[in-house]
DNA sequence: CGGGATCCATACTGATACTG
DNA sequence: CAGTATCAGTATGGATCCCG
């Protein structure tokens, strides 16, 4: 299997200067990778979901959270954000375009991490010493 | 393009309490989306590096992070740690197989986001009012 | 139900000094 | 060169209460 295409990443991101502290690649890179921001785009990459139903999937994510995560990801053009005048309020979240996009690269990394865990853990062992 | 092996992941990881807070699957994920581990990952995909090459290449990084991070990832069996006893001290960090089978998903991921961190950036507007 | 505002604990960072 | 150790400042996340 080649990875002729993306050999040159490293050079790119080096001779761009992408890897630079304030580079967008960077910013955008975090909003994405952050604790539950990896969590919600896996959540949302089948369907839409109301709030409460994302808050009941990503399990442990607080309040602050999951309105933070989906904030950032909504003004980056990830996520939509719908509300529905009702009683009780209804609020549903779906992948933009650009969402939909993204989560195709993402899933085989989380598939990649969920088929890998167990035997990670399992066999650890302590670093090397560092003297 | 087709992601039909893909489409259960959410089940599988909710089936299997696999978003559970203090699973596996969730402790590998953040040390590997961490913060600086995507970037080292990233640094080592194509050679081994040194020490002080990480330090250069990671713009940003400190030296507390850096150890950590290299640490976790040789106690998960991602990265490996080679000491060189000589004066100078050399230290190479490289990929474990374990490794290179990781970046294999990881570099699309991180391409992708270089490819549209300039257009995100660029076009994000406020978030809509949450009232 | 879907948040906002506030306060607090922790984690991370940066600087410095020291070691083999 | 490649770290470790420590301390202080800061950013991040969590818990709680409140509101439309």
């Amino acid at each position: 299997m080649t990875v002729s295409n993306e050999v040159s990443l490293l050079d790119r991101m080096l001779g761009d200067g992408l890897l630079a502290s304030a580079c967008p690649t960077r910013e955008v890179l975090d909003h994405i990778t952050s604790r539950w921001g990896v969590l919600l785009l896996v959540a949302l990459s089948e369907r839409p979901m109301r709030w409460g139903e994302l808050r009941r999937v990503v399990d442990g994510i607080s309040e602050k959270m999951l309105a933070q995560t989906l904030r950032t990801l909504e003004v980056d053009g990830i996520v939509h954000r719908e509300v529905t005048p009702s009683v009780p309020p209804r609020v549903d979240y779906w992948l933009t375009d650009r969402g939909r996009s993204l989560v195709q690269h993402l899933l085989p990394l989380v598939s990649w991490v969920a088929d890998h865990a167990d035997e990670i853990v399992a066999g650890r062992r302590p670093a090397a010493s560092r003297t």
